[in-house]
DNA sequence: CGACACTTTGAAGACGATCAACGCCGGTGG
DNA sequence: CCACCGGCGTTGATCGTCTTCAAAGTGTCG
């Protein structure tokens, strides 16, 4: 169980370009910690104690609102990382809830450790920098989704990065967690995305329960970058493994054939 | 005018806990750039070979969606930086245009000087980490903000905003850039905008042409941190200097008096 | 088998986008 | 000095999309 978990840990792009020894060294630190389904790693107003990692399982970052609706900031996986940008800014409380989707594994490093590691090793304090850029290029891009995407657009886009990011196969996979989850993800109500998905089947993406199946492929594939002609600037339809998905003419133009 | 220029860029965040010797050290490699109104400093899909320090006047960041609209990211006055988060993570090409709103003085260093600086000064290199932690953290709040809040409350939280960040005069103060540029950055239709106006004014929020005016300002403290019950979870309502506005009963849920 | 969580479907409503027309102002040129 | 123009903002009417509320359907697990 610890060997599985380490190999998740390692694999991280916070300790790539690092040798196995210095892996090692860093990881040795950390203690493995538990959590059952529905078991919260922190809420919003804790203090921010310890950085951690994911080494299997689901852990969903959210807000509340203070009427009660949640939003859901990130759906986190095997080889993510919890709490840098907290302890890079010294920030003292958390400022979203951590719970766990799914029975999950991480390892509990301290805020010093994450602090320390990266002054003694500058691969490493890159590595964090790499990672933090990232996120922000990120949210940028999610926030420009959110504002020039219909939701059709938004859940085709979705759907097309969770087959990629988990390298599931185009031709059929299920779903790796639930409608609410993906629903509030989206920043959308779980009725709105119940619908849109029946709107998805003309443009070659099928939905039925939790099963997932990218029908009419080559349609799909046309619409993946490289065959999209305004691919080098159509930042609206980027996604984040450089693919690019333009499902409706509204906000193409019908420049993406 | 080189002198109100340096003035202006090593008060940026990036030097603070630098000597004046040390700033003065980093600042020598940069190049005074001028840029008149309308002016682009870049575009997208543009190499990414520079870093810059505005030192005077206002850059607007924007993309270009197919259609032709224009999101505007960010609005950047004297003291902030461009393009660190791309030198950090290697990128090649501008993924957004920048553009000059009005004339303005930057400072512009290569961007090989920003990782050599960053590597030789440890403090220059933490200062960095937090700055782009930073943005990334104002982001998230912003999406947050785009898929929580009504037209009505994002108006009503940029101005505030606006007020404390250019440190401007409650009881009364002048719009620093178009209204269209405000539309767009809040991700509105200028319409919207127009017509939300004219709802603020029973909240005490009054604005006629370019004039901004906080009427009944009591009440509009009484809005501000500290006094708003729900202070510490009310995320949604989080203003980036630690402020709170809340101005509808919708999302406060009558929690907020 | 029943309880419960999750999802789907329907109908009504709210909100913002869109299209169109008009007013205002500053600048330019005759 | 006035007439015209273009940029900017306002206002009105309409439309589409997403949310909201309500009810019923599906599946799983004890």
């Amino acid at each position: 169980m610890q060997a599985t978990a380490l190999a998740a840990a390692r694999s991280s792009s916070l300790f790539s370009g690092l040798t196995e020894q210095e892996k090692d060294k860093l990881l040795a630190a950390g203690h493995v910690y538990k959590l059952e389904k529905k078991e919260y790693l922190f809420r919003h107003g804790d203090p921010v104690k310890n950085f951690y990692l994911v080494c299997s399982g689901t852990i969903q970052i959210f807000r509340e609102t203070p009427d009660g609706h949640e939003k859901t900031d990130e759906i986190l996986i095997a080889g993510h990382s919890i709490g840098e940008r907290e302890i890079v800014q010294n920030a003292k409380t958390r400022q979203f809830n951590a719970m766990a989707v799914e029975d999950t594994l991480l390892l509990e490093f301290s805020a010093v450790w994450l602090k320390e590691s990266a002054k003694a090793n500058p691969v490493f304090a890159l590595n964090l920098l790499s990672a933090i850029a990232r996120y922000a290029e990120e949210t940028a891009i999610e926030l420009e989704h959110q504002t020039t995407m219909s939701a059709t657009q938004m859940v085709a886009c979705f759907l097309q990065r969770l087959c990629v990011l988990y390298d599931f196969d185009p031709s059929g996979f299920t779903l790796p967690y639930s409608k609410t989850l993906i629903a509030s993800r989206l920043g959308m109500e779980l009725e709105t995305f119940s619908r849109t998905l029946a709107k998805l089947k003309p443009h070659g993406i099928s939905v039925e329960g939790t099963r997932v199946v990218f029908t009419n492929l080559p349609q799909i594939e046309a619409y993946v970058c490289g065959e999209c002609s305004i691919a080098e600037d159509c930042s609206t339809h980027r996604v984040l493994q450089g693919k690019l998905l333009c499902i409706e003419k509204k906000s193409c133009g019908g420049q993406c054939k």
